[in-house]
DNA sequence: GATTTTATTGCAACTTTGTTGCATTTTAGG
DNA sequence: CCTAAAATGCAACAAAGTTGCAATAAAATC
């Protein structure tokens, strides 16, 4: 299937309605492994005159119908990226944030839904629901 | 030893002139279990006419010299938080941060430093030097 | 205690990131 | 094709954080 057809697709399971912007966003968003910043996706989609206000009311769109989220980044701004999507195209939101510590880009990547989660030391009275993991080092880029 | 004359020596031993700026904000950083974001501090020391850019300077200064560390909030702010400090007065910075998603404070716990660390599903190159855990549920001030 | 050097502070002004309001345009259902 | 609702684009705004520089404070030395 055509990729736009399939963002097509994509966009009416998640109850939304397909836009220029939205495929366009989808596009960039797709075609990198990195978390991408709000200004990084405008540099990305400059010919199409991406109108700034848009394209934050685009990415908060996506975070709450679940298909996206944000990272912080060390600077003054969230970075963006699509949530993983498995083979059934299911979302999947058990990932970690690896964060280089050179080049500072933020990957996603899937980790063992093992029963691996730290417990807190000795600290009663808090209920944990969910995890997550953001993990530091070098990337293959920077390898 | 009074609690003044432990923040000097303190100071001091990271390399860092005492002030009173630096004494008021260790203070109140100190005196909570969870990170505070800038207005928070300005808040809570009100009455010492503190400058918005000198707090900004000192808390950079905390986490440049390893002593303090910053959390991104759902919010688009920093949260500020001293790292814990063990018996023998030494900074450790191997903990978790449990955000609360009812009251929205993020605490800083200690985790055991097993070798419960994910590893990334065959993702081939990437180099993991550090590890840092979100804790998402429901604070004991919540429940 | 005085002097000197360097760091810190306080203020105004600025920059960056993100939001709000509203008129216009686009999407999708009928 | 029509209509209703959502999305868009623009100007204006708000909030968080930074920069520049003169004045002040800390600490070392004498």
């Amino acid at each position: 299937m055509a990729r736009n057809k399939q963002y097509h697709q994509f966009l009416r399971q998640c109850g939304l309605k397909v836009t220029s912007t939205r495929l366009l966003v989808l596009d960039v968003l797709m075609s990198t492994r990195t978390a991408l910043s709000h200004s990084d996706i405008l540099d990305k989609t400059r010919g199409s005159r991406l109108d700034k206000v848009t394209l934050y009311r685009t990415l908060n769109t996506f975070i709450t119908h679940g298909i996206a989220h944000k990272v912080a980044s060390e600077d003054r701004n969230w970075l963006y990226a699509l949530h993983p999507i498995d083979r059934n195209n299911t979302v999947r939101d058990d990932h970690a944030h690896f964060i280089c510590d050179q080049c500072e880009r933020i990957y996603c990547l899937p980790v063992q839904t093992r029963n691996s989660m730290p417990a807190p030391e000795s600290e009663e009275g808090f209920v944990i629901r969910t995890h997550e993991y953001r993990l530091h080092g070098i990337c293959p880029q920077c390898h």
